[in-house]
DNA sequence: TTGTAGGATGGAATTGATTCCATCTGCCTG
DNA sequence: CAGGCAGATGGAATCAATTCCATCCTACAA
């Protein structure tokens, strides 16, 4: 018969060839407490000839700890979520853990599926960034801590990481006013996002506070929608001064819509985004918008969880971390505090 | 003696709950062949009441598979690899996996360790942008398929998929030569890089083959360095009429300076860059760029790899996939062939 | 009525590492 | 020189699943 091949070498390989038990490979692999030097070299000879690496699922079976954490977003291309990601990559990569990303498209369904994915992987604890349909039942039986990231958790305390979205649109919309911007319309995206609606209440409140008229906020999707919506905004009695957007992609349209339409930034209409963008710099002009410090953000949330893993303990903690409003000149600054113009 | 907290439930407590063997609960979890209705339904009771997810980490101890596959890659926040990224882990979401996520920084001692690492956790295979120093001798022990992912695999055969980025700078060159360009600066960054190279090349060969001067390419890292670098290009005896771009953020760099220093594009300079970014169609004027597609070479990669795993065959074939030179007028395209400006 | 095919089921080995516990060997101290 | 102590070491149980194999039972055909 022919010798079996045995494709990757266990433990017990490394132990016969080295002539030693078991249990003494285990200790030269985990530091070599109470090993002689001249067993340990033994060892370390064996395993280097047998191409041993110990198997992490053998190991976690015994052991607690999976050294596995997972990640899950709605969208993995995302710049906020990339970025986030990189940094808890980094974050776990110091503690010894690996990340295992998953991606929800913001379905409900497809994020419970995922969680459970990754309750069966046992992972040591979990970064979520929930949909807002999130349901807590899914963690039932999970057994390992939960952070949420951007977001909170809908309708239970969790700890939590993100950029104060209230306090970043009232800062954008003082600005505005503050510019001279008496109408002031505040274009969204998905209204039933927590951070969404964090911003319009900031950007409403505001609006409020300073005595001008609250404008029903605008819900779009995507460059044509939003042109169309846009359109009566632009001219006529209608016609508004200031846009804040409240997503990235939709300053950007709004950018591109108002620049097709010959209308000038910001003389004719003022423009501040949220989120900050690479070429937010390079535009003519220059767009003003609110940044979040999307790195520190996803780190504190990596730091909540591998506190929670080391402690033991979860604290159900919210991180709110000040935002940054970056002036560029599409708000009019500079040129004093701003005249009506005629229409 | 105060009951021991079974944290979480095992195979075996669902056993006993549900009154049958633990073979037999096997049988329901894998799809339930061979077992009465009844007992399926008393084991699936049993599963629910119990709050039971089957624990990965014994199952891949068993048999073979651990439905993992690993992804490495220089940077999670870069927006290339960030999209690939995404595609990646939908594939394998299609195939019952999930992606365990690496970066590299391009170091190749962290991609050494990365790699290690994921052996230990006995991936089924692994999709990898490796670096330029990757050597091979890592993977001597590792028991699963590698794809490259963007670049080939130093000095060794292996199945890769990436864009042609020989035929993309060709493209991009030819492009400006038809429109009269006849000093062309190529501008790069680090010039190891595999893609760099090769998008030299194919510029190299096409500025030589239209007989044209051949200008030493330009490496600069930052804004700063390629401001001060580019200077010496804008006017006098050494000036350019082109500038090709070869990444991402040296192009809108190049933008960026060629504004500051009033020198419009593209009557004075063309401009055309490597990889496609979100605002280049909103820029003044918009930027010409060879787009990849991204998620394209990436599910391919992907597709390669989980191809490999379900015939257990390798096969080292490089997927080359086309790019496409997109026209938006930071070229001179339109205004017929180009004359000699004069200086 | 009986033989048997085949579905249903459980027992027990297996997988790879950790870890408790027992044993053994030197060497130091009284 | 004996008692011990500490370090070195191996045996075997354990973790949670899968899976081979044996057994049992029932229904159907001869």
């Amino acid at each position: 018969m022919a010798p079996k091949v045995r494709s990757v070498p266990a433990l017990m390989d490394v132990a016969r060839r080295a002539g030693v038990g078991a249990a003494t490979v285990s200790r030269v692999i985990n530091g070599g407490q109470n090993v002689s030097s001249k067993t340990m070299a033994a060892v370390q000879k064996a395993i280097e000839e047998l191409g041993y690496h110990p198997n992490q699922a053998a190991r976690s079976l015994k052991g607690a700890r999976t050294k596995t954490i997972g990640l899950i977003v709605p969208s993995v291309a995302d710049h906020f979520f990339s970025t986030a990601a990189a940094a808890i990559q980094e974050v776990a990569r110091a503690h010894g853990s690996l990340v295992l990303l998953a991606a929800t498209d913001n379905l409900p369904a497809r994020e419970r599926e995922q969680v459970l994915t990754l309750i069966q992987r046992r992972i040591d604890g979990l970064i979520l960034a929930p949909s807002d349909g999130a349901d807590i039942g899914m963690f039932k039986h999970a057994g390992f801590p939960v952070v949420c990231l951007d977001r909170p958790f809908p309708h239970h305390p969790m700890p939590t990481a993100l950029g104060d979205n209230y306090g970043g649109a009232k800062a954008a919309t003082e600005h505005l006013v503050r510019n001279g911007c008496r109408r002031i319309l505040c274009m969204g995206g998905d209204r039933k996002l927590f951070t969404s609606q964090a911003r319009v209440r900031g950007h409403h409140d505001t609006v409020q506070a300073a005595g001008l008229p609250v404008l029903a906020e605008l819900h779009v999707q995507d460059y044509f929608s939003a042109e169309a919506a846009l359109r009566r905004y632009l001219h006529g009695k209608d016609r508004i001064d200031a846009i804040f957007s409240i997503k990235n992609a939709i300053t950007v349209n709004a950018y591109r819509i108002l620049r097709q339409s010959n209308i000038s930034i910001p003389q004719s209409i003022a423009l501040v985004g949220y989120d900050d963008f690479e070429l937010a710099d390079a535009l003519e002009p220059p767009i003003c918008v609110v940044r979040q410090p999307v790195a520190d953000i996803a780190r504190r949330a990596a730091e909540m969880l591998f506190q929670a893993l080391e402690t033991g303990k979860v604290k159900n903690r919210t991180v709110t971390l000040d935002v940054e409003l970056v002036h560029r000149g599409s708000c009019g600054e500079g040129s004093g505090p701003r005249k009506a113009r005629p229409r």
